[in-house]
DNA sequence: GCCCAGGTGGGTA
DNA sequence: TACCCACATGGG
């Protein structure tokens, strides 16, 4: 069977189950989650969240009106946190400015036309974008990211130096337009980039491996 | 001690 | 357009 992005999704489907993501109670805590995980592992992502929990400050009323300086010391365990403190100050005062401060309300505004309001706050761009349109409004857009470049240019059905709209355009072209289906396509290309793709100096035990013309090449 | 991680934006040629 | 770099903590 040639490779395809169905054909893909349905071993990683069959062979490790639904991935269950993303963790995160609401639609803001969703979107402050994207934000502070860029360029980041989730665990550091994870604790930043927690230590604003724990202090009541995971919700936009609690963080209105809160300048990035008062949030940069909580969320020092993502890494460039004074960045990511801009990153948060300035995705809540676009909430409510647009949404009234609710992220929920996210989810009635026109796919594209959310993406496109979202790209203008600074620090949000296509992928921190696509995480909060898919996981946080349940849009049906699809999220590609460095592991998607990775896994697909092995797979040798892209060239990986594609911009990231060409690549999105790829995979919706040959997908279903189904919410469920890009969250989980996602979140089982972050599992399989993780347990199989960092191994060195080859890939171990990959599920795909039999797909791969490139078998054992970084 | 080194490399990398679920990016983004600014600068330079 | 194509690179280079800063941002910065934490895990392997």
């Amino acid at each position: 069977m040639a490779a395809s992005p169905r054909v893909v999704y349905r071993r990683l489907l069959r062979t490790r189950g639904p991935a269950g993501w993303w963790p995160g109670r609401t639609a803001f805590e969703v979107c402050i989650g994207a934000i502070l995980v860029q360029n980041t592992a989730w665990p550091n992502a994870a604790r930043a969240l927690r230590a604003l929990a724990s202090r009541r400050l995971l919700s936009h009323r609690a963080l209105r009106g809160r300048r990035a300086e008062a949030i940069a010391p909580i969320i020092r365990s993502c890494g460039t946190f004074n960045l990511k403190a801009r990153r948060v100050a300035a995705f809540v005062d676009f909430l409510e400015r647009r949404y009234g401060g609710r992220a929920e309300a996210m989810a009635r505004q026109e796919p594209m036309e959310l993406r496109r309001q979202l790209l203008e706050v600074p620090g949000i761009g296509p992928e921190t974008a696509d995480c909060m349109a898919l996981y946080a409004a349940g849009h049906p857009l699809f999220v590609v990211d460095a592991y998607t470049r990775r896994v697909f240019s092995r797979l040798g059905l892209i060239r990986g130096d594609e911009s990231y709209e060409e690549l999105q355009r790829f995979f919706m072209r040959r997908l279903p337009a189904d919410a469920s289906l890009f969250n989980d396509y996602h979140a089982q290309i972050v599992g399989l980039a993780k347990d199989h793709c960092r191994a060195r100096p080859v890939c171990t035990a990959c599920p795909l491996d039999d797909l791969c013309p490139k078998q054992g090449i970084q």
